[in-house]
DNA sequence: TACACTATGTAAGTCTCTCTTACATTAGGT
DNA sequence: ACCTAATGTAAGAGAGACTTACATAGTGTA
């Protein structure tokens, strides 16, 4: 999860990229402290500044917090888009290799679960929009109606069927991040779980 | 949300049952300020004491939001299990009504979201584990190869599918509480997607 | 009843952290 | 060179979590 580029470092009395630097510094301390509970000050102190100075910035910690917020869900999408791109369109490995790779960034990312999928996120959300015709959702969408095609499976509503598989994939990662999997089903592989499930649910829709 | 009795009251220097007082009066803020933000001096007011007080009954706020954790797991235990009865065992109705009863409550708790699946909940876990023989899940596992049985559907593991379908009324509430749905498939209503996905995997497990 | 002991409450204060205010410095345009 | 806007600093106000020293109440025991 790196934040856009380092800052460009200029020694002076004027940062130069602070607002950056800061959402670095954020970042870093979200996964060395593993959590939003760092003081802003710290994040001010690493970029080289005094505590009052992320103001100039940002309105109130949450502002910083939701900027970081929108990195992480860019890096989400783009980590998406990337994984299925090797995977041909209209088949069922792309439509697991997006759910697999969607939730392995959250698995992999534990310390930003919260920041995420938290209430400060639903408010960050809006500023994510204006990108959400290129998001993982729409990729889904378009693989699920090419899959259908292909197979000569009738579906009347891909979008749906696309929340149906996204939930699945967060549900699981939710669960498995917060010990749930491990508590009940010991040793479950989440991997295999969506795959299996994804699958299953496929074999649902091309069922008679 | 009710938790537990209300206080026994009691007028004098002593309050008599200040720790579950407590945890009443944290759930109601919780509820009035949609979140776990409020302050300790708060809670302790509206049991009658003083700022001090609380923490002769809890280590710190943490403690205290974990056993207001607990109560909600509790809640929405006993809740799925009171839903499930009226359906016959071995039945997919049985079963979706598992699901529904879960995605329900979640939903009609959002101000508890974050407290019952957030960083914290991790932790409160271990002090409800005793109760897991009867939790949710377990029903849900019941119900599952009950219905295969009934189907004669082959299931080599029904508490893995049983994580499947937990995963997915998961997903879908966090989904749902966070708006995500309501951005992409407007208008899409939570419980038609649940039985759906769920019908559509039990297709996919019954198929040939 | 008198006494000790423990549980539970209060008052007052400390510490940390967010955010504000008043002032200082710098970059860039004219 | 000078003005202005942007951006930094120093100092402190205020909120809230938690602590310490002390007060009060119930309970068991002689």
């Amino acid at each position: 999860m790196t934040a856009r580029e380092k800052p460009t470092d200029c020694g002076g009395y004027h940062h130069g990229d602070l607002r950056n630097a800061l959402v670095v510094a954020a970042s870093e301390l979200i996964e060395e402290r593993g959590g939003t509970d760092f003081a802003m000050v710290d994040a001010a102190r690493r970029a080289g500044v005094s505590s009052a100075a992320p103001y100039r910035h940002f309105k109130d910690k949450d502002e910083l917090l939701a900027e970081v917020c929108q990195v992480c869900f860019l890096a989400l999408s783009e980590t998406v888009e990337q994984q299925c791109v090797d995977y041909e369109t209209g088949t069922r490995a792309r439509i697991i290799a997006l759910g697999t790779s969607y939730l392995s960034f959250v698995i992999r990312h534990p310390k930003f679960y919260e920041l995420m999928w938290g209430d400060l996120a639903a408010g960050a959300m809006d500023m994510i929009e204006p990108r959400s015709q290129h998001t993982g959702f729409h990729l889904l969408v378009e693989a699920l109606a090419a899959w259908a095609e292909r197979e000569q499976v009738v579906i009347d509503d891909p979008a749906r069927i696309a929340t149906e598989l996204w939930g699945f994939a967060h549900g699981i990662a939710g669960l498995k991040l917060h010990g749930h999997i491990d508590h009940f089903t010991p040793g479950l592989d989440v991997y295999d779980l969506l795959e299996s499930a994804a699958t299953t649910l496929l074999d649902g829709l091309s069922c008679p």
